[in-house]
DNA sequence: CTTGAAATAATAGAGAA
DNA sequence: TTCTCTATTATTTCAAG
């Protein structure tokens, strides 16, 4: 693995195959060697390649969580007191199951937040009960999402 | 393909195979199946099943940002103009290949998108040259990211 | 859910362009 | 180096119980 911020060469086949992976992360190599026409140890040995330079950081199944009954994505601005440091409340964030996302942020407030709860009740549950009552937390700021529009990754 | 909003009875079962395919996707089915008791064929027939219920959404390969030299990321909130519509809007959007995520929000701003860009200048040419160049954005707000500290989907 | 068989894929090693 | 070819092992997938 690189250091993080060291950039790395990769060329077109690697593009390639990356854009098939990153659509589908169990397509099999195979099938990727017949559609960019190389062999399938070649892919392989590339992959490993990229694997070894720390671009590749792993692979996820995607669930819907509307399926599961989470309809409600809300970011949250967060005011922390000047005494609160940022990491003990990312420790107390991180219990929190709703939340998804957590960013230490410029601007208006110290954190910003992704949660994603069942309806706007389960999200009024967790502002109140679960997120102001960290210690530290003077204010929020929510936004409702009501409706993703874009969700990708970077373009290769 | 159920409706989208309409819940699905998962297992403990299915619990546990969603757990070991969103941490990885590529885990081998055999190697789950070896892991959790049961046949292959059984994790099989569930993974159908739990697609053909819409809750899994496919799978992608996870690709560091960094490692290709990307290292600003930053959420920025638009002001539009009353008579801009959102979905042209998103629709100029869409063509940045920077913008990761758009949502359409309640709360001051109209759109809150996610963008990562190589560096802060890239960062603001994105702002200057494309973004603040679309027809209806008034103003924007800019938080950079200094560090994302949280990134998971739902837990199962 | 299981078993068992057939088709397909992953992977390592040797050697060529 | 990066690829191809080949052989071995492992996985996927299907049908039947």
């Amino acid at each position: 693995m690189k250091s993080d911020n060291e950039k790395v060469k990769i060329d077109g086949i690697d593009k390639k195959i990356l854009r098939f992976l990153m659509d589908d992360a169990r397509k099999p190599v195979l099938e990727i060697a017949r559609n960019i026409g190389i062999s399938g140890a070649a892919i392989h040995q590339r992959l490993r390649k990229l694997e070894a330079s720390g671009l590749l950081a792993g692979s996820k199944f995607i669930i819907n969580p509307k399926i599961m009954g989470y309809t409600t994505m809300a970011y949250i601005g967060i005011y922390l007191d000047k005494a609160m440091s940022n990491p003990i409340a990312v420790k107390q964030l991180e219990k929190i199951p709703e939340v998804l996302e957590c960013h230490y942020t410029t601007g208006n407030w110290s954190i910003l937040i992704k949660v994603l709860c069942r309806d706007n009740e389960h999200l009024m549950q967790v502002l109140n009960k679960e997120i102001q009552q960290i210690e530290g937390v003077s204010r929020t700021e929510t936004f409702i999402s009501l409706a993703q529009q874009i969700d990708r990754q970077i373009t290769i």
